[in-house]
DNA sequence: GCAGGAGTCCACCGATCGGTGGACCCGAGA
DNA sequence: TCTCGGGTCCACCGATCGGTGGACTCCTGC
């Protein structure tokens, strides 16, 4: 590898792109090309400047990281992609891998982390922070990921805005046994067996 | 104005502390003497280095953005200290500035406010991004902050746990009837009128 | 010294929820 | 073709919750 690795990064927090932007200019072989402020933008600029690979936050204004992922692997599948994460526990880190993230590490992660990271996606392989790495084999090992229908995500979502099965059904123009199946299917999916608890893990899943 | 502005930078995430450092180094006239990775290491820096001010991120390790500003301020006055968050509802906001904050940046802000806000927490001012200085007039009007006392906030912390009431009763040794007590005052804070709602409600002001 | 708020406790009732055990339709995939 | 899973619906029951209207202790502040 005695090319330069062409990096484009994507965030819409000024300060996190220029944490980004400065530890990895500062690495020889690196070069930041380009700097996107949402997931549009970062798509755009991903087709016009066909960089090595993508630094990519999953949270970010207009297009999240992990459509935004898809977007870029669909139309310039040579682009890898590089998801950065606030939270260990975050849905979207499951669909960014499936969308096409060659790697996906946490903001919280120390500059050599990123560093390596970033060299090791460019050399065609993957970068995982420790604790998501655990995650991910953890959630392998379970049976059942506890994916909710749609449905069942619409209901939980009204659920977590206090309305009581009857409200539920009138809004979605259902009966209330309906919501309660719905309900009962998600406790179950959830491992939960009550409404609430299962609106808290849905929020600190990112499922909600 | 002519002296330099000597500034401290705390954050937990290595490439946010890089954008904010790389964001102010850039600057004349300010100078980033100090970088802490923690909320203690934070207080320490501002002891023994001194700086005209701190930028400080709310969420940290080991002491919180608010309580780190509180021990900077008791212990050393003359330190001012400008917050970072994430979030533009985060129910440490308040506490931040009671605690003795000069300003209160979002990081989504552009580089240019962040900059300005150092300037003007340096020379004496208050800095607030326009979002979260509306959101303090905005609870100024209304007439209960909703402030949940301990007590309170343990039991909806339970309730968040999806205990039942009887459930609570016996993990804090109370009666049953103490504990809708406690969470019926809650709803009435809340302005709701269930357990799940308050919960949500709840989590997003970072009440629990 | 006394008001007021936090915390504790009680009884009682109607409404809602959790849980069971069904049933039917329909579309996708084996 | 037929199975399987999502979505819809129903009845029924006991458990739990929401809400009311009290009452008693502390402790803090005026």
């Amino acid at each position: 590898m005695n090319e330069v690795i062409r990096v484009l990064v994507a965030d819409d927090h000024a300060v996190v792109r220029a944490g980004i932007v400065a530890l990895l200019a500062a690495e020889p072989g690196i070069e930041v090309i380009g700097e996107a402020v949402d997931g549009e933008h970062a798509v755009e600029l991903a087709l016009s400047l066909r960089p090595d690979l993508v630094v990519i936050d999953v949270r970010m204004p207009k297009l999240t990281g992990d459509v935004a992922t898809a977007r870029i692997r669909e139309r310039a599948p040579e682009v890898r992609v590089l998801v950065l994460t606030t939270y260990e526990s975050d849905a979207s880190i499951l669909s960014a891998i499936e969308a096409g993230a060659s790697g996906y590490l946490l903001k919280a992660a120390p500059a050599e982390e990123l560093i390596a990271g970033v060299r090791s996606v460019a050399a065609g392989e993957v970068a995982l922070s420790p604790t998501i790495a655990a995650q991910l084999v953890a959630r392998m090992r379970e049976p059942a990921p506890a994916a909710l229908t749609p449905r069942e995500t619409e209901v939980l979502r009204l659920v977590a805005d206090g309305l009581s099965n009857r409200e539920i059904g009138e809004r979605l123009f259902l009966g209330e046994s309906t919501v309660k199946t719905h309900l009962l299917r998600t406790f179950e999916k959830l491992g939960v067996n009550d409404r609430t608890r299962a609106v808290t893990l849905a929020m600190q899943r990112g499922l909600i």
